[in-house]
DNA sequence: TCGCCGACTGTCCGACCGGTCACCCGTGGC
DNA sequence: GCCACGGGTGACCGGTCGGACAGTCGGCGA
């Protein structure tokens, strides 16, 4: 059976019902969705979802981790060597940001996968595509480290923790927070402003940042 | 009948349900905590967990309500009016982590009804918790801003953002990064480091602050 | 033409879900 | 002695869950 293999390019029957979970899973989470909404959704009956994917939990395997490979190679296939550092993470966070926009269900479903710790149903792969953004940052941070233009006692891990995490809040958090307090007009300023203070609260300053 | 009323002191029956559903819900969430697991753990029958509470979505409601009142008093009987602004910050965040870290339980409860969005079981409550301390921090940066100490293009809500967003993340994530990348040894220092980027990469630097 | 195979379906199952109900029992007031 | 009452219980309800299974159908290679 085809059941376990991987063959990244499933039948149209089985991406269609992988289509829907996906849509589900990623705004109700996996307990609050049944194979019989996916079903209907898919337009499929439910024995044929049990057809394509042996089990919910391996359903959600499946979309979980079409996602993150997703993800993950949209993110690796970034470049990252255009001049000075600065403009390299300010790049990044900017790609970053609009890697979530790109496809908001795929996004939530692996920040749900992160935050939602404990139930371990992911084996760790929506972590897994999180650290791997993550350690890329800190390494350019702590590239900059060795070259002495951290400033003192700011771990490499810091900025790089504030820049992916501020960008992954934001998107999930944006559309309850603009009217009580002004955050940011959109993504793009947000990211911006975002690289703008931590950037400048993690660097030594440079002579030609004097003006504020 | 007591259910619907609001005592703030339950029998001790009704607030070792609670107690029960408070443990199941913060590490499982809603969907996954059925109400003969909370009875269990409460060590009663199912049928008296209805005998207190009305359904399981109102004892849902009750444990999240007792979390966020309790989370709510604590946080604004802190005081904030210690000379200047610097400290006052510091002192903030160092008491909401030490907040967040008081009851773990309490802490994920409120966490997860912020980032599980849609679902709206909580009507609000646990949003309006992170607000009250968000809207506080924000108006310590809104009045830097008006003295001109903010620097030019910083909203003063993105500073107050990263400040809680980063506690919490940190809060959350801590023990699944540890070893990957060295982020602080303890969650003391991750506040202070915190202040001092958010800090520095906010504020128009003073005459003082010359020195890295 | 036939047989096979994979996609797909209707139907059924046991388990468990949230919730109800009649009832029991210890205690305090009369 | 008796009654009212609130905490607590076991048995039970309808419904839905994930999952199993036998079987139908259409296409395709021999």
């Amino acid at each position: 059976m085809a059941k376990a293999s991987e063959p990244s390019q499933r039948s149209a029957g089985a991406q269609g019902v992988l289509d829907a979970a996906k849509a589900l899973f990623s705004e109700q989470g996996y307990d609050a969705v049944s194979i019989h909404a996916i079903a209907e959704r898919a337009g499929v009956s439910k024995a044929n979802v049990f057809h394509h994917f042996e089990s919910k939990e391996a359903l959600y395997l499946a979309v979980l981790e079409q996602a993150c490979a997703r993800f993950s190679k949209l993110l690796e296939s970034q470049q990252e060597d255009s001049g000075d550092m600065e403009e390299v993470v300010r790049a990044f966070a900017q790609r970053h940001m609009r890697l979530l926009e790109a496809d908001e269900q795929r996004a939530h479903l692996i920040l749900r996968g992160i935050l939602t710790n404990g139930e371990r149903r992911d084996e760790g792969r929506s972590e897994a595509v999180f650290a791997e953004g993550f350690l890329r940052l800190v390494r350019l941070f702590s590239d900059a480290g060795e070259r002495g233009a951290l400033r003192n006692g700011i771990s490499p891990a810091l900025p790089a923790f504030l820049l992916l995490t501020g960008n992954v809040l934001y998107f999930k958090l944006r559309d309850r927070i603009t009217d009580s307090a002004a955050l940011a007009p959109d993504a793009e300023h947000f990211v911006s402003m975002l690289c703008d203070l931590v950037l400048h609260g993690a660097l030594r300053p440079t002579v030609e940042s004097a003006a504020s």
